[in-house]
RNA sequence: GGUCCCGUAGUGCAGUCUGGAGUGCACGCCGCCCUGUCAAGGCGGAGGUCGCGAGUUCAAAUCUCGUCGGGACCGCCA
């Protein structure tokens, strides 16, 4: 049907009678008989000088033929990748007319409702952000499969239909109509297939799976995900943050052209205390300070109770950040759970403009000020409250303060290892909760801590991260049935429960489990990085808005009666207040 | 479940604070003109439930309340 792409044409084509489709990007008309047709495919766009009798709009679908010829002497487009050449003589076939788009399908559409690209995302898809974005998607893909085939990883697919899982997200369920009552749930994650894999002798798996999960959606959040999903017998931590990333720097090299330098590492603790988050951006410094010593002895008593106090110096910030900004920034800081938050501007003489200055000593100050490297026009945050909640404030107000936007600037990496085992407490039965999931190893020279002090126990679990964002987690898992008890025990799972609950999982473990550990993250999530984009959408086809409803399709759906009765399924009447 | 922001021709916006007739602006669309344009140009035209519903008022796009839709975030996401 065709010869040619539109955008492949060039120079070296002249002479050449071609036929190239497409869509009809824009039509301009010089009169009776003359007209250019600008005849776009996912390739680019070519100029085709046609008879102006012929009638074509835009978005037409139509073929060219005719022949490449070189543009006349000033009329050459220098923004056209194709602006050299025109094909000209051209004949045209009308494969389908097409009524004009709800929206221009070019860069304007960047600024049209999002409701509206994705009611009609068919439309969109069209454009060469999305055609650029989509592409990406492949290219990770490919790259990423080949990785991992190259590593000698065996790709198996697992169940969509599986047990439902107490721990975890919120699952899909599907419900059984062989068996009316019963229900299957869609996979959150192949967690549980993958390890038995292992224990079925597969040594290497992975999948490029897919996951679901029924919470609310965000920026970076779609009920439905893709993950790059693998694990590995016989390894330590070292294999597999190698194996994954190879991965990631080869899909990363496919996509910019550029290999990323190797990844580096840093300690959960470390990751708290300089930049406040498990998902540091390093993109940029304003790095936490540490001040509780400074007011070992101060006056001020909202920081003479404070088990810890720690700082930020947002440079040159000060005139930005009015009282009512500050205020703002103060509730801000109280909703992620600080008490309050103290902020002091560095005047032109190097003194503090803060309502608590006065509360501080010339001493403190002096430190304060030599600490955070203060200069005049600087604006200093401090926090002062428990540990981890000075740690966690602080970040969040260092990403408020200088996080660029996630299409700027370089990609840092960094794999953030040894995350405690547990994190937090259980408010209802006081017990310590499992940081990442209750499978998880812990480290070898830790495990004489589990019951003496568990808070303090880390785990052979790593995150990987990329300017800010989590792209994705994994940790060595346990083998031992004895230690899996122990860390069940911990967490309040008698041997009874542990066998009602996970016995088809773990159960298999008894019959010679290998140690075995693995990773899974985000492809969406890294493709939208990659691609300079601040929100998944953009990198899926048909993603979901924040409701969750599919706005081109209309789905989810009421379904028949029939239906129901033969699933043993009755919809209750929605609820009266 | 919660906080904040947004909703005016097909699309993007101005108007809303400070109530006074939708001749509103641009792009797109339709018709005519136009032989070297490329976001072509010129002339003309069509196109509106100001998201929806109440309330206040002589009068509501504008003020109030509610509601629907969208976005960012908190909770949630082992």
């Amino acid at each position: 049907m065709r010869t040619n792409l539109c955008g492949e044409l060039t120079q070296a084509d002249i002479g050449r009678t071609v036929t190239v489709a497409g869509w009809v990007n824009r039509r301009r008309e010089h009169g009776e008989h003359l007209a250019f047709v600008d005849l776009r495919d996912h390739s680019g766009i070519v100029q085709c000088v046609v008879d102006n009798t012929v009638d074509v709009r835009s978005e037409y679908v139509i073929t060219v033929t005719g022949t490449v010829s070189q543009r006349p002497e000033g009329t050459v487009n220098e923004n056209l990748a194709t602006g050299q050449i025109e094909i000209t003589e051209a004949e045209v076939t009308v494969l389908s007319t097409a009524e004009p788009p709800p929206f221009p399908l070019d860069e304007r559409a960047d600024d049209v409702d999002e409701m509206v690209r994705l009611r009609h995302r068919y439309l969109d898809l069209r454009r060469p952000r999305m055609q650029r974005n989509l592409r990406i998607r492949s290219q990770v893909n490919a790259a990423i499969r080949a990785a991992m085939v190259d590593q000698g990883f065996v790709e198996v697919e697992t169940p969509m239909l599986m047990p439902t899982t107490p721990e975890g997200a919120r699952e899909f369920i599907v419900p059984s109509r062989q068996r009316p009552g019963t229900f299957f749930a869609l996979p959150q994650s192949p967690q549980l297939y993958k390890q038995l894999l292992m224990v079925g002798g597969l040594d290497r798996y992975f999948q490029i799976a897919r996951c679901l999960r029924d919470e609310d959606l965000r920026a970076d959040r779609q009920y439905e995900f893709m993950q790059l999903d693998l694990e590995m017998s016989f390894v330590e931590v070292d294999d597999v943050l190698s194996a994954v990333e190879v991965s990631v720097l080869d899909a990363a090299e496919a996509v910019t052209g550029v290999r990323p330098d190797p990844i580096p590492r840093m300690s959960w603790l470390e990751a708290m205390n300089r930049f406040g988050t498990d998902k540091p951006d390093l993109r940029f410094d304003m790095e936490l300070v540490e001040l509780t010593d400074v007011f070992a002895a101060t006056e001020f008593k909202a920081f003479a109770s404070a088990g810890s106090i720690k700082g930020i110096n947002a440079i040159a910030a000060a005139a930005d950040w009015g009282r009512n900004k500050l205020d703002g920034l103060t509730d801000t800081a109280k909703s992620f759970g600080a008490k309050g938050m103290v902020w002091l501007k560095v005047a032109d003489d190097g003194s503090f403009e803060s309502p608590v200055a006065k509360f501080l000593s010339e001493t403190e100050q002096q430190e304060l000020g030599k600490r955070l490297e203060a200069n005049p026009g600087d604006l200093l945050l401090l926090i002062a409250d428990e540990w981890h909640t000075t740690c966690e404030v602080l970040g969040e107000l260092r990403n408020r303060m200088g996080r660029p936007p996630v299409s700027e600037g370089p990609f840092r990496y960094v794999w953030i290892v040894d995350f405690p085992l547990f994190v937090g407490v259980d408010a209802a039965t006081g017990r310590p909760k499992a940081g990442h999931h209750a499978f998880c190893h812990p480290r070898p020279e830790d495990i004489d801590k589990l019951e003496s002090d568990p808070m303090s126990v880390r785990a052979w679990a790593y995150d990987l991260v990329l300017n800010g964002w989590e792209l994705g987690s994994g940790s060595i898992r346990i083998h031992d049935p004895e230690l899996q008890q122990r860390v069940f025990t911990l967490l309040g799972i008698g041997p009874e429960e542990a066998e009602s609950r996970f016995g088809f999982f773990l159960n298999p473990f008894k019959y010679g489990a290998p140690p075995h550990g693995g990773f899974a993250y985000g492809l969406e999530r890294l493709a939208a990085i990659l691609a300079g984009e601040e929100n998944i959408r953009e990198v899926i086809a048909f993603p979901k808005p924040q409701s969750g409803l599919d706005p081109m399709t209309g789905a989810p759906t009421e379904v028949e009666q029939s239906q129901l009765h033969e699933l043993g399924l009755r919809v209750l009447p929605p609820p009266v207040d």
